[in-house]
DNA sequence: TACAAACTGTAAGAATCGTTTCAATGCCTG
DNA sequence: CAGGCATTGAAACGATTCTTACAGTTTGTA
């Protein structure tokens, strides 16, 4: 029985790991150990992989097989679960502290502390790469709910290199503009819970179509995960709203343009410096 | 799917067990849940009874099988763990910086943590009434960088209530709107640096025509600050960006709509669900 | 473009797991 | 003490779960 924990284990492997057991990294730490505890076919199917890449999974990390994985969560469990500390936190009831404002900003403190692990490093910086190839076009799309995101993405990303399109739903048919996408085009597709038909498809599209698909989505992971050549995952821990929260996936969208950015170098700054002097707003205060 | 926490259900019932069963629910107590998320087999050696036993034990308390109640406990822990100071406990891992990614985040985290101070919460409850009240109508407007920010906040604010419009200076002439903004409305105006002059005319033109001007900006404060009645600020705090973080922005805007919500109550939830029902998209996955 | 290597899913088989049946045992009651 | 009822475990069956072998696909490279 393995002294280490099985969740430091996995972050250490990621970089060792093929795609699709990437996904089941970040679906086995989005809900961990749960989602480990599961029998290995429901664990395949909340990834969106095959029961035999589940074991090949498993086997990567140097476990005998999935029945000494799940040992090991277990055991896992059990020590963390004695322990006085969290043994008080299990107990203890929902803390409805005091104002709306206090929790909500405490809320959103811990879903981008959770999502740093969700999100996998190899990815992102894989999509910082393809982001930041001048040669490839970028697409962005969103769902009814992340439509703002991929607004962002594409109105920052735009500042710092050419080439980018924002697909609106609301203005044109996506279809448009996925009829002429190409190998070497990159389509960020954001897709958040309520999942939607229309994003979903368009991804297949364009994945049908040998264009590289980016997929920046929750923990449940969009269907477009299958379209999807990377897959970033974000936390969308609320405890007071139905609604989820995109503080995590705005995070994630800005880390990528910093990324970006970083990569671009001298080239994006003459840029920018050019689109500042076009556009000519007005520019009160004097930040640092 | 049961409601009800297994653990309480085993000490309702526990009177009504018999010898052998009374070792299963004991045990299953003394290491729970974690005793019942191993295989029937093990349960049952752990209590030193047979698996028949098991079995009989498990349909007593309600349950239709050896898998429903796995099941139960499992998404019991997941419910436990999610909860923001458990997950807190659970992830914090060895933060080694250097990444452009975990950077990134960190610098989130510390732009969130500051936001809350600088956010008047008295203001932001009285902005909350304002928009929580059914009679006013809203708009909602943004400038080059934060207009994404003026659609996330009408596209959810539309969900629970209705009389909301986006301004899109992309779309249309904001003209058009302000023409006829009368007393009762509320024009919610997002700006951050580098301020824009057709924002900040806008956000004039509503203060004179009688509106409540609700600003939300950045430290150094937009000029449209001077026609506003409310002015909500957030952090923008970054390090490797030129670009300033709209983070907290999102988490503020958020937490507006979750205040909301909460003031609107039964009312907003009923037209959530009519919208969801006009809408009807995909939906996959359970999430918690 | 063609080839090799790596990756992934399908499907079949092997192993394990959960349930049920039935007989044995213990316990209470008449 | 006998009969009946509740309780229990052994064992066999059927269902599920995990593993493995193989073939198709993709990816990177010469």
């Amino acid at each position: 029985m393995p002294e280490f924990l099985v969740g430091e284990l996995v972050r250490q492997r990621m970089g060792a790991l093929s795609a699709s057991e990437r996904r089941l990294a970040q679906v086995l730490l989005a809900f961990y150990p749960v989602a480990g505890l599961e029998n290995l076919t429901r664990f395949a199917e909340r990834a969106g992989v095959s029961p035999a890449t589940v074991t090949r999974f498993i086997t990567k990390l140097g476990l005998r097989g999935y029945p000494e994985f799940q040992d090991s969560l277990r055991q896992e469990l059990q020590e963390r679960l004695s322990s006085p500390l969290t043994r008080y936190e299990l107990t203890a009831t929902a803390d409805s502290s005091g104002s709306t404002l206090h929790d909500a900003f405490a809320t959103h403190e811990h879903s981008l502390r959770a999502s740093v692990d969700m999100v996998s490093e190899h990815d992102f910086d894989a999509v910082v790469d393809l982001l930041a190839d001048p040669r490839r076009r970028v697409l962005s799309l969103g769902g009814r709910v992340s439509a703002f995101l991929a607004r962002y993405l594409a109105s920052q990303l735009h500042l710092i290199r050419p080439g980018v399109e924002l697909i609106d739903p609301e203005r044109s048919n996506p279809a448009d503009h996925l009829v002429d996408l190409g190998r070497r085009d990159i389509l960020v597709v954001f897709d958040y819970r309520r999942y939607q038909s229309d994003t979903i498809n368009s991804a297949k599209v364009a994945a049908g179509r040998g264009s590289t698909v980016v997929l920046v989505t929750d923990p449940w992971l969009s269907p477009a995960a299958a379209s999807a050549r990377f897959v970033l995952v974000t936390g969308v821990q609320t405890t007071v709203t139905p609604f989820d929260s995109m503080v995590s996936a705005v995070a994630l969208t800005e880390a990528l343009i910093a990324g970006v950015l970083a990569r671009l170098g001298e080239t994006a700054h003459a840029r920018m410096r050019r689109m500042d002097e076009l556009r000519g707003g007005v520019v009160y205060g004097d930040g640092p």
